[in-house]
DNA sequence: TGTACATCAGTGAACGCGCGTTCACTGATGTAC
DNA sequence: TGTACATCAGTGAACGCGCGTTCACTGATGTAC
């Protein structure tokens, strides 16, 4: 069943593809690797050709997550405030964790987990961060980062609780609240 | 080697309080019914004459989680937006999840869980909300409670985040950050 | 270019382990007389 | 109040199960000639 150079990379990407999914829906240890490897189309004997363990895959899993994503089409329009809110408090993001945030997916179970994995979300953070400086570029330069990681708690936080919350009414209300707050400042 | 109901009542107890801790700590999933049983003092045997199951334990300990702590001494001073981030925005609340918040600690944790756990957390939103409205009486009535949805997010937020995050120094950016552009508000 | 063979991506059975849960048992508590 | 007995909180061995990981094997790929 030996396969090609090529078609192996794509297994292998496959994989750190779909754990990137997976673990935001069902956390890192709501998943196994052999339901991970089926879901990549591959058996689970094959996960430890392509990683040292399950953790190993976590950290890479996590840094993919973060990177932006392939589909750079929608880049045309001009980030505001008001569209960055929109689309990351809204209830398609709420209910869609596989494709959404990793921050708010997973960022009560990184604290546990190992260094790598942790590096791995500073680096999520900064690249929020860098996505959401543009929005404050009218403010003394000084401040602009301390907005934006202000903005990016704000928003995973308000994003999480609106999952975590059993009542629908209160966790529309979560993102609503503080959509209209953080466009007040 | 049975035991007086005083004493048994006073078991249950250690119980829900131990666990309240260690799921804060290590996740619901990160510690046994077995080494939950330990710290409490007993055998892991036992537990089921206590609970119906794990997952029965994980919603009282919630429950237990969000109710106001015991020391009732520290009332005496008013709350104040300062006071409060001051001390929801610590290093020391940062590293000591066990006696923290448990938004922070179990919030995406939450999303995962059954229906009671949620609503476990439904009442912990409502309970921080309560703590917090206060610090916006001089508001219209009709802003009060979307503020203090808006400032428990952020809040919840910043410190998951400073948890998650392996780079100390952003850790520490993330804290300072918050607190400073929600005292400017 | 064609052939022979070494390599190695992927398979699927098996491993040890820890988990949540069950159960027969123990012996102090609580109760009936 | 004292005695006999039923109750039941807690014990510790055992269960089935799923997990991460290992391993002998397969057969197509890639390479040496």
């Amino acid at each position: 069943m030996r396969v090609s150079k090529a078609e192996a990379a794509q297994s292998r990407e496959r994989i750190v593809q779909v754990a990137a999914e997976q673990f935001r829906e069902h956390g890192f240890d709501g998943i196994g690797v052999a339901d991970l490897m089926k879901a990549a189309g591959l058996t689970h004997g094959g996960f430890y050709g392509h990683f040292d363990s399950k953790e190993s895959l976590m950290a890479e899993a996590a840094l993919r997550a973060f990177a932006p994503s392939s589909g750079g089409a929608e880049k045309a329009e001009k980030p505001t405030l008001e569209r960055v809110l929109a689309a990351y408090l809204s209830p398609e993001h709420r209910d869609n964790p596989a494709q959404g945030c990793a921050l708010a997916a997973l960022g009560c179970d990184a604290a546990r987990q190992s260094p790598a994995v942790r590096a791995a979300f500073s680096q999520g953070v900064e690249a929020a961060v860098a996505k959401l400086l543009p929005l404050f570029e009218n403010l003394p330069v000084e401040q602009q980062r301390e907005q934006a990681l202000a903005l990016c708690a704000s928003m995973v936080g308000a994003l999480m609780l609106s999952r975590a919350v059993g009542d629908a009414g209160l966790s529309g209300e979560l993102l609503a609240a503080c959509k209209s707050s953080l466009l007040n400042v």
